[in-house]
DNA sequence: GAGTGGTCTAGACCACAGC
DNA sequence: CTGTGGTCTAGACCACTCG
């Protein structure tokens, strides 16, 4: 720590320093961490300015810590990704996890509200993939999905059935993109006709629009999803501490 | 901490103990908690210990720290009522904040639902309120409320145009009764004929149902709020961390 | 200047994992 | 047994607030 002068506490700017190696990839989703003496040797500080930020780590998620083991780079496990990124339940509180059936996988060139979302220039290779998705048997969500194809290298040629229920997991594995955050804005809607059909619903129904960005550990939008559900007998969940 | 045995944490085991003091009205909101040397001192810890028991009072916003001042109970100002619980967002990101039409107080006993939502058994004395909520100079939500009357003596009696907008402030300089978490269930409904007019849309417009319970210091359930919104040029804003 | 919370250190010991 | 993270201490100094 006695590099460019820089007058933020040591604890900020190691943490800061650790978020770069994970953004950079040099620890990877699962890999262990070197030991907290290490790093403290590493970065010429002390072990207790070395946890202060891996605390800070493990809040934003990033990492978990195991005691005896180590403290690891986050992975989207299938619990984290379900659980964490879904937030429908069922009235009667079980979490019924979702299957899917994806629909197609097309590529196409960034619309204007593509752009907007993605933070891309209007007409940037853009991904675009339709599911549905099944709460227990019922077809409970219509989902319609883009993401930057820079991105994902190979995804538009995909084969649309061999396309994982967990897409964020498959991000992270496939295309070394790991989903760290998102922003939800939710709606009330009216059922377009073809939803309605695809949801066994009168025409204009009420559906729970969840229109999600999910961005990446750079902070930079990876992903556009814009959810449409049947909330007939599940509901949104939200926590406020 | 000499006294029962414990062989949880010591931070913890303080932690709890701030936290009683504050549930049980030692200190109220706004009051400054001692100083960290002498809290140390108090409960025969280190002053590193008390700190990491109220980093954790401070995570809970249970309360604020302020450099150079002290650490105080937080308190319902206008900003954490509104921006902590209030979701609601216009599209083009401004958060409109919101003004109120308070139209009916009155005393009833709990029916099933309502007896559900606070827990209390069917039939105990709650207050109902109802209100229109503003957005701008648009009506954007109806509000339907409960509280066990217990908890609120008097609020029955009040002059519902003497109520203010921000009622968990109210509940806490009035009643002494203090939020400290919600959960809130999203769905979409249709609106009803009665909602439709309050709102100046069509019979049947799809509705953000927004079905809160707030828990008080205690855990205790202390108010159920059912509000139904408009989100023509609104949405709900949710993020995932 | 006195008092507060914020940062940082060095070192001890504990609890857990895995060989 | 060794190595990991988790807890706890004692003390130093910094940054901010207020009289």
């Amino acid at each position: 720590m006695d590099g460019a002068p820089d007058f933020r506490p040591l604890y900020q700017q190691v943490r800061d320093l650790l978020v770069q190696r994970i953004v950079d990839g040099a620890w990877k989703p699962g890999d262990a961490l070197p030991p907290e003496p290490a790093l403290a040797e590493n970065y010429r500080v002390s072990q207790g300015t070395v946890r202060k930020a891996l605390d800070e780590l493990e809040k934003r998620n990033l990492v978990v810590r195991r005691q005896g083991k180590g403290t690891f780079v986050a992975t989207h496990t299938p619990q984290r990704a379900l659980f964490h990124f879904f937030h429908l339940v069922g009235d009667d509180g079980e979490r019924a996890l979702p299957s899917h059936r994806m629909l197609s996988v097309r590529s196409a060139r960034a619309d204007a509200r593509e752009a907007d979302r993605l933070a891309l220039k209007p007409g940037t290779a853009v991904v675009r993939l339709k599911r549905l998705r099944l709460l227990g048997a019922r077809v409970a969500l219509v989902e319609r999905i883009a993401v930057p194809a820079a991105l994902f290298p190979g995804l538009a040629d995909s084969r649309h059935a061999d396309l994982p229920n967990e897409l964020y997991r498959h991000y992270e594995i496939v295309f070394g993109v790991t989903v760290a955050r998102a922003v939800e804005r939710l709606k009330a809607v009216a059922a377009t006709a073809e939803e309605a059909a695809s949801l066994g619903l009168a025409p204009r129904a009420p559906l729970l629009e969840i229109d999600r960005v999910a961005f990446g550990l750079d902070g930079k939008p990876v992903e556009w999803r814009r959810s449409r559900c049947d909330t007939a007998s599940h509901h949104y969940l939200s926590e406020i501490v």
